[in-house]
DNA sequence: GGTGGGTAGTTGAGATCTCAACTACCTCGG
DNA sequence: CCGAGGTAGTTGAGATCTCAACTACCCACC
């Protein structure tokens, strides 16, 4: 684009070449690391995500929103999701404690099964293509800067509901 | 995931924050991104990176496969995104000089219109979410190390064709 | 000069995602 | 209590994406 037109901040070369870089190695990163999940996993990146967070929280289950916030996934895409993944017997639905609007999602023994099958695959894409690729000290700026990018977008959004209609 | 299967060289507790922090910054980037377009521009993401790339193209073409290439899309998506651009009269198909198999994507007079309206509102975004939230050095950092990770997965992916199936 | 193997792009059907309702519930003020 | 307004999650229809054929062409070698 030609900077013709006045009074918009255009990006200088290196600005524009920085943010081109982003734009271009997450759509490669993401990409690749989805082949990897294809060729040898039963699992999407992103339900295989899903399982972590599910992994991870107690007693294996986690509220739908927050299970949706924490994925930045809208509401609707969660729904879905989780209704594929529960007809595939990886996860399961019960109703939570106090709210009975809430709905609670919880990891099945397959799901963890799954999981655990997984997991050494989907690990060492990560590493092939992301840990292994930088210096520690470049993964660590990765890391710092990502969050201010999270926090920049995060604050964007809030109030909003994006990834919550 | 506790990691109590051995062989798999799991990641130590700093690599995972940091390659939490890109998999979650990326994704809340994207899609605050997006939602900037949703709400001031008509035209997504995708089809302003694409109207951006013909515009910087010689007599605003590209062949097909070149953006695919560049714009790490599957040839099938890139033939149905055209295909819905060209019907609102953003871009049109030509066929190639030399090569019969090859297909020209040529930008139109109204899409140069269409991105010339909707580039301010895109760049503010990107200094609101990206540029503007980065010391100058982080963003140089960010530049050279999403380059690093584009290379390891463009390897990966070299030979198969996730991204021109 | 034709045949085998590759490349460019398209197609259509099925899978997934989005968006705008919609249900059901909570909460709080009156 | 009750009603207004908010929150949690679902639904379904339409838009988009994926995957596996499929067409058409190029190339190189015999």
């Amino acid at each position: 684009m030609a900077s013709t037109t006045s009074d918009v901040p255009w990006l200088d070369a290196g600005q524009q070449r920085d943010w081109r870089a982003f734009l271009e190695g997450s759509a490669r990163f993401f990409d690749a690391l989805g082949a990897a999940h294809d060729a040898e996993l039963d699992l999407t990146t992103g339900e295989y995500s899903l399982l972590v967070r599910l992994s991870e929280a107690p007693g294996h289950t986690l509220r739908m929103s927050v299970l949706a916030e924490g994925l930045v996934l809208s509401r609707s895409r969660l729904t879905h999701t989780v209704t594929r993944m529960e007809a595939r017997g990886l996860v399961e639905r019960c109703s939570a404690d106090g709210d009975r609007r809430g709905v609670n999602c919880r990891l099945t023994d397959v799901g963890l099964q799954v999981l655990e099958a997984a997991a050494p695959g989907h690990v060492r894409a990560v590493r092939r293509l992301l840990v292994d690729v930088l210096e520690p000290e470049e993964l660590a700026s990765l890391g710092r800067i990502m969050d201010k990018i999270s926090g920049a977008s995060l604050e964007e959004l809030e109030g909003t509901d994006r990834c919550a209609s």
